[in-house]
DNA sequence: TTGAATTTTTCATATTATGAAAAACGCTTT
DNA sequence: AAAGCGTTTTTCATAATATGAAAAATTCAA
C-alpha cells in the first residue's frame, strides 16, 4: 500500500542539529539488511506465503530470500509452517514489538482506565496515536457482548475515518494539520466518510468545542465510535481513546449518554501520564 | 533469562520429512543479518540505549551498529531520541508484530502442544481461559486409554474447583480477585472441594510458588488434575493449561513426575502466543 | 575558545552475501 | 510402484558489500 522498497530515512540527526546538506544517510544503510526488513515487512503484511511466491514479489533469489527466512526464524521472527509449507510472521516478531508499547507508560496507564470505560459504557474501548498520518491502535478492552467492534492492536487506519484520528487532527497545530492533509487523499471508505476537506475541517472544529469526535460510520458501515483526546505536559494531543460499537447499540441518542464517560476516560488518562489539557484558544 | 545469542534452529524441515542428517541450517543463516536482528531484540529489552553501549554490550564496532540502526530506523523499526542521544523500539515493530496476533488463535496455537502433552505424559491434555468469572474448556487432547477424563470442549467450571481456574487466580490482580470471590459462593462438589476462603488463599499462595495447581479431586471424586498458567503480552494469565487423569492413574506421587510437563507446555504455549511469564514479585 | 565524548564518514580489505544451477524432496499422476 | 512436476535446499564460484580502524564532524560542557 505505502513505501515497501526504500525506508525513508529523515531527521535522525543527533541532538537535533540542523544540517544545511541533505542527509546521506542513504550510504549507511545496509543493503542486505534492508532487503531482509522489506521481506520480514512484506510477509507480515499477508498471512502465509510460500517461499517462490515472496522472492518473486520481492524480486529476489529464492535461495537468498530461504536464507533470510531461516536467519529470521532462528530468532523467532518468522515461523515455518510445514503442513502447507507457508511461511509466517512469529512470535518473537510480537515480543519486539510488544515491548514497544512499555517503552511509554501509556498504555499500561491506560489500561485500567480503558477496563473502567468498557464497564461503564458495555463497549469496546480503544486506545490510539498518531504515527507517521495514521491512526495506531495500541490496546484496546473488548467488551462482553457478542456482537463487537474489533479493531487488533497495531493497526493502521486512516486519521480522517477514524473517531481517535479526528479528535487528534482537531488539537493540532494549523501548519501541522496541513502537512497531515496534504498526505491524505480523504479517502472514502463508506457514504459517510467526510471527503470534503473543508467539511472536515468544520468538523474539527465542532470536535474542539464539545471536547470530543464522532464517527459516525465513517470507516465502517454499522460501527459508530466516540473519541476524546489525551493531552501530555505541555497540551498536545498525543493520543484518544475512544468506544466503538454497532449501531444498533450506539444510536445517535446514545452519543450523548456515552460521551461523558469518554471524555472523562481521556482526562483521566492525560492526568495519569502528567498531562494537562490546552488553554482553550 | 534464556537463549539470547544464536537462535536455535530446529525443525523447520518441509513437510515433516524425517531427515538422517543433523540439519545444516546454521550454513544457511545469514551472519550479518542475525547480528543485526540481535542488536534489535537486545534493543527491545531495555528502553533507550546509546549507541556506544550498544556497540559495547553486543561486542560489534560503533560503525556498524550505528548502519544497522539507521538501516532499521529507516522502516521504523527503531527510532532515535535526538534529545537524549538514545535509541529505542519504534512503532514499525510493533505494526509488524502486531500482525502475528492476527493470525493463529490461542487454541490452534495450543493444539500441537497440548498433543505433545498429552503423549508425555499419557493423560488427557486441557486448555481453558477465564470467562465471567468461571473457567471456559476450549479444547482437549484425550489420552488413549479407555478410563479418561471428559471435559468437552465449552463446558464452563467454578473456577475454585478447578486446577486451570485457581492457577488463574494465582495470578490475578488483587482487586480482581477479590471481584472473582465475591461473585463465588466456593460451593463444594466433592469433601475434597475447598469451600473455605482462607484455605484457597493459601493454596492460590503455593501455587504462585511452585508455578502449577493441583486439583486433588475437588470437582470430581476419583480424578486429579495438574494445571499451570499461560500469559500473554502483559504478564497476565489468560489461560491454563492442564492434564487430568483417574486417581488410579494419578497418585499424588504421580503429580511429581507429571508437573514438569505441564509447566513446560504452559511455558511453551505462552512462548507461542508471544506471551511473557510476570516478574515474580 | 578549548577539550572531551560521541557520532558519522572515509577507505581499504576481507568477509560473506548472492544467484545460477544442481540436488533433494514431496506430492501427484500414470 | 515409478515417473513427472513443482517446490525447496544445497553447492559453489564470484562479485558485492559489510566491516573495523581511524579520521572527521559534531555537540555539550568548562
Amino acid at each position: 500500500m505505502d513505501s515497501q522498497e526504500s525506508g525513508s530515512n529523515e531527521g535522525r540527526r543527533a541532538r537535533g542539529r540542523p544540517r544545511d546538506w541533505h542527509d546521506k544517510t542513504e550510504q549507511n544503510t545496509i543493503k542486505s539488511l534492508d532487503r531482509a526488513m522489506a521481506v520480514l515487512e512484506y510477509l507480515s503484511r499477508s498471512q502465509g506465503l510460500p517461499l517462490t511466491r515472496i522472492a518473486e514479489d520481492m524480486g529476489q533469489s529464492p535461495a537468498t530470500v530461504y536464507r533470510v527466512l531461516v536467519t529470521l526464524e532462528g530468532r523467532g521472527l518468522v515461523e515455518f509452517d510445514g503442513e502447507d509449507q507457508l511461511w509466517n510472521i512469529g512470535p518473537g516478531a510480537f515480543v519486539i514489538g510488544a515491548r514497544f508499547l512499555r517503552r511509554t507508560s501509556l498504555v499500561d496507564r491506560a489500561r485500567p482506565i480503558m477496563r473502567k470505560l468498557m464497564e461503564d459504557t458495555g463497549e469496546t474501548a480503544n486506545l490510539g496515536i498518531e504515527k507517521e498520518g495514521s491512526v495506531l491502535f495500541l490496546s484496546q478492552v473488548e467488551t462482553h457482548e457478542t456482537i463487537r467492534a474489533f479493531f487488533p492492536p497495531g493497526t493502521l487506519s486512516d486519521m480522517h475515518a477514524s473517531g481517535i484520528g479526528k479528535a487528534l487532527m482537531a488539537h493540532m497545530e494549523a501548519d501541522r494539520l496541513q502537512r497531515v492533509l496534504a498526505k491524505s487523499s480523504l479517502q472514502a471508505f463508506t457514504d459517510h466518510t467526510i471527503t470534503d476537506r473543508d467539511a472536515l475541517l468544520n468538523d474539527l472544529a465542532q470536535i474542539r468545542d464539545r471536547g470530543f469526535s464522532i464517527d459516525n460510520e465513517e470507516r465502517t458501515a454499522g460501527m459508530r465510535c466516540i473519541a476524546a483526546p489525551v493531552f501530555d505536559m505541555n497540551g498536545e494531543a498525543v493520543a484518544g481513546i475512544s468506544v466503538s460499537g454497532p449501531t444498533s447499540r450506539v444510536t445517535p441518542e446514545d452519543v450523548a449518554r456515552l460521551s461523558a464517560p469518554v471524555t472523562e476516560a481521556a482526562k483521566a488518562l492525560t492526568q495519569a501520564i502528567g498531562g494537562v489539557a490546552p488553554a482553550l484558544s
